[in-house]
DNA sequence: CCTTTACTTGACATGGTGTCAATTTACATG
DNA sequence: CATGTAAATTGACACCATGTCAAGTAAAGG
């Protein structure tokens, strides 16, 4: 990633870019809009990022950088038994989705008609999905795997789970506060995952 | 619901966008397609329908006539058991979003930045919420609920786990089989709904 | 002083939606 | 048979966001 072009322009884009879909997560947000927020001109902002894609891609990995996602990863890839790193992988991801939502949000739906943000939204999402394949070898290994699950199959079942989709539609269109969505999300993986619940 | 315009024609252009959206469910349909498909031109498609919107709402009501979901829905209706009303409403529904996913899957496009797409699909979500309802009041009334979950809880949980965007990424994304994702997602809802899975 | 870098202004192409006006075609009915 | 009306056609155009291009400017550093 060589830098060419000024640094702290390119911060104080990313930073504005992150406000702007935070502040307006379900409207579309437009070049101009971000621009206007970071003080600079649209075509400054096209000196920086090529494409929407490409700023939303960056913002993105910006965000996970700033809320520092590895730090939070820890206590997942730290624990001791198979449950323990899965119910910490849990509460992660989902107190994660909610401050990255306004980000996620808008590469979701530009993945539906953008090719470059659909490899970028995929590129994302192949993370989390490590990490539950992680979980899922985890409760393998400690023999504590629903007896009709793959690794594989679990892993799988635990990312659906945790889509961002999935915490729209329980936060959003049901009305359930976080709370209700972290306890139900943690009842309905430990039931479908582990052995004896 | 006055008939002004040719009834023949309007069911042609509905037909047209069906099988338009179906061929490519991922890609963009455009106005323009669907006239060139139902052989008139794009601008009788707005004799009959003011906006996109309008025509993918249309067009997902004639789906659910030709596919004749009321029928569909007959087993879950008069099931003995709440158990029973529950499998056979998963079963139904599984079964019915892969013959819709085209359709569904514009609107659902649509609806991240258009209101009145919006209104539609969460117009048909709600439907589908019903269902869900009643499959949760009826395991409630044989006292067949999870002890931690609410008539509502449940009904909310059930929609999750049934949302199109689910099936779409355990099938596209993750590659499941229709019978795998059948399968565990009747399991999941057994699990996390019943009292005695 | 001159060059380079970062940015500005303004104009423009593209692509899809939706609108409008002027016609044409077909058919039903007095 | 003439005529009126509904349905569709053609072609032009406004709108709006993305992305491109060219020319000009302000400031920092040799």
């Amino acid at each position: 990633m060589s830098r060419t072009k000024n640094q702290s322009t390119r911060d104080v884009i990313l930073k504005s870019a992150w406000k702007a879909l935070e502040d307006a997560p379900d409207t579309q947000v437009r070049m101009s809009d971000i621009a206007k927020r970071a003080g600079i001109s649209r075509q400054a902002l096209y000196l920086h990022f090529p494409t929407r894609g490409d700023l939303l891609t960056a913002t993105s990995r910006y965000l996970d950088e700033v809320l520092d996602v590895d730090t939070r990863l820890i206590p997942s890839r730290t624990a001791k038994t198979g449950r323990d790193r899965l119910t910490a992988f849990i509460a992660m991801w989902t107190g994660y989705i909610p401050e990255i939502y306004g980000v996620a949000k808008a590469l979701m739906v530009m993945k539906d008609h953008d090719e470059a943000a659909a490899a970028a939204w995929s590129d994302r999402m192949n993370a989390v999905h490590e990490g539950c394949l992680a979980a899922a070898q985890a409760l393998a290994d400690d023999d504590d795997l629903a007896a009709d699950l793959s690794v594989e199959k679990a892993a799988d079942l635990l990312w659906v789970l945790l889509s961002v989709r999935h915490w729209e539609d329980a936060t959003k269109h049901c009305g359930w506060t976080q709370e209700d969505y972290v306890t139900q999300i943690t009842r309905v993986a430990r039931l479908s995952l582990l052995k004896n619940p």
